[in-house]
DNA sequence: ACAATTTAGTTCACATATTGACTAACACGC
DNA sequence: GCGTGTTAGTCAATATGTGAACTAAATTGT
């Protein structure tokens, strides 16, 4: 995946020029291998490991989620299975706490909700215990909904997964989480 | 991680009911966890490692990117940033060919690409090759614009990594590359 | 050579996200 | 109990993305 692969730069001008480009077949996926041989010719300050792991997170991590979106097919955009897949789960919660749990911005929780409502998904109610608040919470509907959609989400979450041996699965899973963990933490501070 | 935490849920109610919510003091990121430890309740069909395993990837990604996002501050969209390093990696392409290597659909790219002419950072020439494409290539001003703003981009991403132990780090861009390798020839295929 | 098909790029309609201004309700200090 | 500041939610302006329709140029088949 990563070695040399006999396609020497036909030119050897040392300014940053481009002769017929010899790119071979790259694709969306393969640039990223692309990037790492060619990016630090002319970039001596770049921390080649570090762009490497990040543009292979960043593109393994868009491919892989665009594949399993396309199972909600036209049934439910993923914000909204995100919202009703934080109400299933911690119950039902003011529009702040879903941005909270969401990561949505609150104008985007406060209009998707609406149209939700629209929808039958959700019910908002005034808190009793604050006035400025709203409860929100999944209805008989949006349960069955959410369940409906995220069955076959989650079985092609399944299949991805099935790819991965265990040990390698959980190797990412704590790597990742150490590190989101840091970023969360500093996130938290500033 | 994902051991017990002696937070019973106060309801022991069989049906779907929320008691007041056991909830302590879940955010974005902790919700990963308290997803895996309810989720399964009231889903048998779940496959709830693979449910974890991308939830993980799919928050930590988005904590990640946007904080070494925040690096570009108002200087360039991620969107730009991501045009100019294809631009200036593999040299001069047309339209068509960003989009292949950027992922983003041809429409955005021809959006995008006005705005970049308009600030002077690409050039766009009509190809000799082909009447219908164009190309488009970095002006100095554009590589430069793109190495100041990637210098500062790169650090972040370097200072993120540096928290990873080397084999750590090299596991997850392991794991990812094959999984993302089967995606993207699944993709082909279809 | 020319009709039919495909391909490259643009444009339009639409969806959805973000930021900041605004309103209403709460909370504190006195 | 009343001003001051803060917080919850909505709204408006803006940015940016997608997909479909459209135009023009290439390619293919006969």
């Amino acid at each position: 995946m990563s070695g040399p692969d006999g396609q020497p730069t036909a030119g050897r001008s040392p300014s940053p020029d481009f002769d017929a480009a010899p790119d071979g077949e790259v694709d969306y996926w393969s640039f990223v291998d692309h990037f790492a041989k060619h990016a630090g010719e002319q970039r001596p300050w770049l921390d080649l490991e570090a762009a490497e792991f990040f543009m292979t997170l960043h593109r393994a991590f868009e491919l892989i989620v665009y594949d399993i979106r396309g199972e909600l097919e036209q049934r439910m955009s993923s914000a909204a299975l995100r919202v009703l897949l934080v109400l299933t789960t911690v119950g039902p919660s003011t529009l702040l706490r879903v941005t909270e749990l969401t990561g949505m911005s609150r104008a985007a929780v406060s209009a998707l909700l609406k149209r939700l409502e629209a929808d039958g998904l959700v019910d908002r109610s005034p808190s009793p215990e604050d006035g400025r608040s709203i409860v929100i919470s999944a209805t008989a509907e949006g349960k069955r909904a959410c369940d409906e959609v995220y069955r076959d989400y989650n079985a092609r979450e399944s299949f991805w997964y099935a790819h991965l041996d265990p040990e390698e699965a959980e190797a990412i899973k704590r790597g990742l989480s150490r590190l989101a963990a840091s970023v969360s933490e500093a996130r938290r501070r500033s």
